[in-house]
DNA sequence: ATAACTGCAAATCTTTTGCTTACAG
DNA sequence: CTGTAAGCAAAAGATTTGCAGTTAT
């Protein structure tokens, strides 16, 4: 792997929060200001099609960019609040059993899964009706 | 409701497959040849904000188009087969039992859930590598 | 040498917007 | 009348691609 995916891929793994293109691009900029979008782009495909990264969506809350991150133990859940835009996870051993179920009901053979939610975050409850 | 939007209304509520909106303009095109490309953006993007209708991605399986279907009594999977393009779908009360323990354990107020599932459909684990 | 990676610029694709006219309550 | 809807064309935004030069195996 060359050294310009190795800061890509460090940049996505100590990530909080959840990158889109733009924004990893800028990050990556900062240690290698020569870095291209297309090199972004083409690494994210590559990493995503090794099932290293997730990628997301996030309800389309913020327009149409994918969101990425680095694929964890657990499959979770990602709640995005249509009012403050908080995205927060949540990963429980129901959604475990559920992925279980399909495969089994289904035989389908499972290699991503998205679970998304959009509606209001506990504190945008109060006060909001949108 | 004007006349363009209960006939795009129809459409989606009829069509048993998953439409994105180029398809659901030509579809409409057929009994309105006059309709326009903004009537049907415009028609979704208030179906979506009233919750008449749910948006997919359907693991952006064929580009970045959005795919529009009905909202059902019931919330479902959609599983979509990387090699043949099939969509499946698939309801449970595990699911509907996850829903409701986000709901419980994180007190945010769900108004769109998506789960999509990205893998290999039955038919095509035999014989494929990808 | 051969194959994979990169930058650059242009192209693509889907979705959105501004503006003007037409229609509905 | 006054607000909403529609057509048209252009804009916007994110992602992809062709090509030529570079680097790694």
């Amino acid at each position: 792997m060359t050294a310009q995916r190795r800061l890509l891929v460090g940049i996505i793994q100590d990530s909080p929060r959840h990158l889109d293109a733009a924004r990893l691009l800028e990050i990556a900029r900062k240690q290698d200001p020569d870095i291209d979008r297309a090199t972004v782009y083409r690494t994210l495909a590559l990493l995503k099609n090794r099932g290293l990264i997730d990628e997301l969506d996030l309800m389309h809350i913020e327009g149409e960019k994918h969101y990425y991150e680095a694929k964890t133990n657990r499959d979770h859940c990602h709640m995005a609040c249509f009012r403050c835009g908080a995205i927060m996870e949540y990963a429980s051993s129901s959604f475990e059993k559920l992925k279980k179920e399909i495969v089994k009901q289904s035989g389908f053979q499972i290699r991503v899964v998205r679970l998304e939610v959009g509606g209001f975050c506990k504190r945008c409850q109060k006060g909001s009706t949108l």
